[in-house]
DNA sequence: AAAATGATTTAGGTAAGACTAAATTTTACA
DNA sequence: TGTAAAATTTAGTCTTACCTAAATCATTTT
């Protein structure tokens, strides 16, 4: 049966703290999905309790993802990114106004809708974010992008994907356009601070790493 | 603060069921809401001691909406409206498929949303039921439609309104051309079961009072 | 008018999913 | 290596919204 809205955002939230490889830690979950770390130990008890278990979990040592977790998480992740794509194309969004909306949106839609969306967009790869969408049979697909800390003095690229949730964040971003799929060159690295200086369109911007770091890049 | 999922669930089946002026039972809402009678009470007398009250209730003597839970109810039906219109125009679904996404989309949508969808559909009038969608400002618009069962040998109309939930039902008369927006003629009358004879497009069919009473005409 | 029937309400209980406070385990560091 | 701090878990509550069973009210029939 369908996970809950609650349940799915669980497991839409483990995936994302171990992807880099790490169990999640209760105190990272429970500030991601604001809750008490106490909640947080209690569903995940709930969550691996289930037959089948989605998720893995010793006590004191983090949780993963069974590959039934996985497979729920990325069904989630599938629908929220393309939610996103799709009120951007057709109602007008720009692409960091859309996350809160989609957050909502992902839990109720059917299978028919994901599959009318994803046919009326063209099957996109990306959403606006630059985010790689979910197949749909569930596998991710590779990541071939470089984070745009790694660049060095010109070095240039085009920018994929914004990691990040913070609308002020992404508001900024876009001012300075520095948006999925422009063309962008490092024009300084300043190897005390790693700072980098970079040119997008028209505009130069200095940026630290808290920036540098969550704009990925396919190198040119 | 919005109401829950629940409760606006409940004020849409409760302006419904009032639309004829008679305030709705406990039973005739819990059949609605595939809810138990004594959850319906419950319910109630909760939504009556909010303030604002949602609702007017006695005991024993049925509910009818205040000011404040019919705004609220119309809220959701503009929702709803809007979002099976936008199915319909936006992603090639049939109007006889639309209920059942729209009732779960109906809860999570924003005010924005709300307001992009109607601004790109042109402000619509009717939904794909043809059922009037509530202004921006929550006025329910005038209907001067009447029911099919009203009319007699030789007179005609056009279809505004076909108004049910069930999708057998539904899908039935759309394979007949009974749709909204189809023109219509009485061919004949049976004074004894009130069956209609009707003509829509090239086809003929007999209609009984359970569907008659369903269709809404703009008499020509 | 009393009894039967049906509708409604009351009382008490359950499941999800959150919370606080207290107990425990792990980690860090002096 | 012992202790303090931080992280985590346990235990016990709360709220929402549902349920069943039993009691009460209203209506119809006799």
């Amino acid at each position: 049966m369908k996970p809950s809205t609650s349940i799915q955002d669980y497991l839409k939230r483990i995936y994302e703290l171990t992807e880099n490889g790490q169990p999640a830690s209760t105190n990272d979950l429970a500030r991601e999905l604001n809750v008490k770390p106490a909640s947080v130990t209690g569903m995940i008890q709930k969550l691996a309790a289930e037959k089948p278990a989605l998720v893995e979990y010793q006590k004191h040592q983090g949780v993963t993802l069974t590959a039934a977790g996985k497979r729920a998480a990325l069904e989630v992740i599938r629908h929220h990114r393309l939610i996103e794509t799709w009120l951007v194309q057709t109602l007008g969004y720009s692409w960091d106004e859309v996350h809160e909306e989609a957050e909502r949106l992902e839990h109720v839609i059917s299978e028919d809708f994901e599959r009318r969306i994803a046919a009326a967009l063209g099957h996109p790869l990306r959403d606006p974010h630059g985010e790689l969408i979910p197949t749909a049979d569930l596998k991710m697909p590779l990541d071939e992008s470089t984070p745009l800390s790694a660049l060095r003095k010109n070095q240039s690229g085009k920018i994929l994907c914004i990691k990040s949730a913070d609308a002020d964040l992404l508001r900024h971003l876009n001012e300075l356009g520095l948006t999925p799929n422009t063309s962008i060159e490092v024009v300084d690295y300043s190897p005390f601070d790693h700072n980098l200086t970079v040119t997008a369109g028209k505009r130069t911007s200095v940026l630290g790493l808290n920036i540098t770091g969550r704009i990925f890049v396919e190198k040119k």
